[in-house]
DNA sequence: GTCTATACAAAGATAGAC
DNA sequence: GTCTATCTTTGTATAGAC
């Protein structure tokens, strides 16, 4: 019976991650040390090393994680039958996916382990690429069947424009991060107003 | 004469910046160990310590510097004479910006330690703050002089698009780090659609 | 001012009892 | 599987010679 055995494990990891994030959060991937983590968890080293095989395997595993937790609130946005206009959607979503937690603050350390840890550049080129796709998905959708385009034309515009709408989307996380809640929504009603015409 | 002291002084303290630079791109501000600077710098460890009480002290004037050559750049687009259009300005800019050294990576790095470092987020808010203000009195130059707006228009104007505009580079930045060269040009030519219509 | 050598602390990881 | 205790390495910072 290696169900319970499976089920456990899994629930154990996730434990652990959550108290590495926490750390994370706290004092940096690097900056988190595993005795925190460990006393985070309310486990003991022993224990914790159990489930992972080291610091770097736990790191890794708690960036994917903050990084898919982006990525499932842009598949619903993706999915809606009949879009509504760029300019209504992208701030809505940029204020759902920064709004509640305070992951916004990690994906951003994640981006800086990318820029020198070959690993987690990976784990960022790999999300980029799926949440890139959505927004090339509604975009597509937007411009056929919200805005007249034809599908061709639509299709071309979708593939011009989506790294402009990600990268809106990224700097507005960074500035949420950095200067905080007010200047979020200022920052959601200024890209609101640049979408406009779109 | 304290002349030559001070100058001796100053120019040893970039030395160390320039090694724990190279270090840092290598392995973050965290991994990079203060015996990585002083290899990297040619020195001992006692001598980087007659120039930098300590590792925090040596990381945040790195970070300093690469914040502030980010910040250079811009100082001439807002100078400039008689305003172009957004379009071709920011694009500009980014490439200039991002084009020539790794300094884009370190960049992310720093906006990721703000994340959860109090003197890295001053130094982030405080750098974000002088580039905002450039990058409104562009805008303003260019709604009014540019685009015919009124002046009291294009001022308005010009601080509602600001934070979306500082989006753009922020997300290009994270994108050519993040993606490499290719990746970056494709962020641009989609910036500068996104902006033919100001 | 600069070097070599080293003190002291912290972190990652493991051993062995239960 | 989990714990306590510990081994080993690494890193920051300093002491003292030159």
């Amino acid at each position: 019976m290696p169900k319970v055995t499976e089920e456990h494990r899994a629930a154990m990891r996730r434990r652990i991650q959550d108290a590495a994030l926490a750390c994370i959060a706290r004092s940096g991937f690097a900056g988190a040390s595993m005795s925190d983590i460990v006393k985070e968890a309310g486990l003991s080293a022993g224990a914790v090393y159990v489930y992972y095989s080291g610091k770097g395997e736990l790191a890794v595993d708690a960036g994917r994680r903050v990084m898919e937790g982006r990525l499932r609130e842009l598949v619903e946005m993706s999915e809606a039958a009949d879009p509504e206009p760029p300019a209504v959607v992208i701030p809505r979503l940029v204020a759902r996916i920064l709004g509640e937690d305070e992951t916004a603050g990690l994906a951003l350390q994640v981006w800086g382990e990318a820029a020198y840890d070959p690993e987690f550049a990976g784990l960022a080129r790999e999300i980029f690429a799926e949440i890139s796709a959505r927004f090339e998905d509604y975009l597509r959708a937007w411009f056929a069947r919200g805005a007249g385009l034809g599908e061709e034309a639509a299709a071309a515009r979708a593939v011009v424009l989506a790294p402009a709408v990600m990268a809106l989307m990224q700097g507005c996380l960074v500035q949420t991060t950095i200067l905080g809640g007010t200047a979020a929504a200022r920052c959601r009603a200024s890209i609101a107003a640049l979408l406009d015409g779109l």
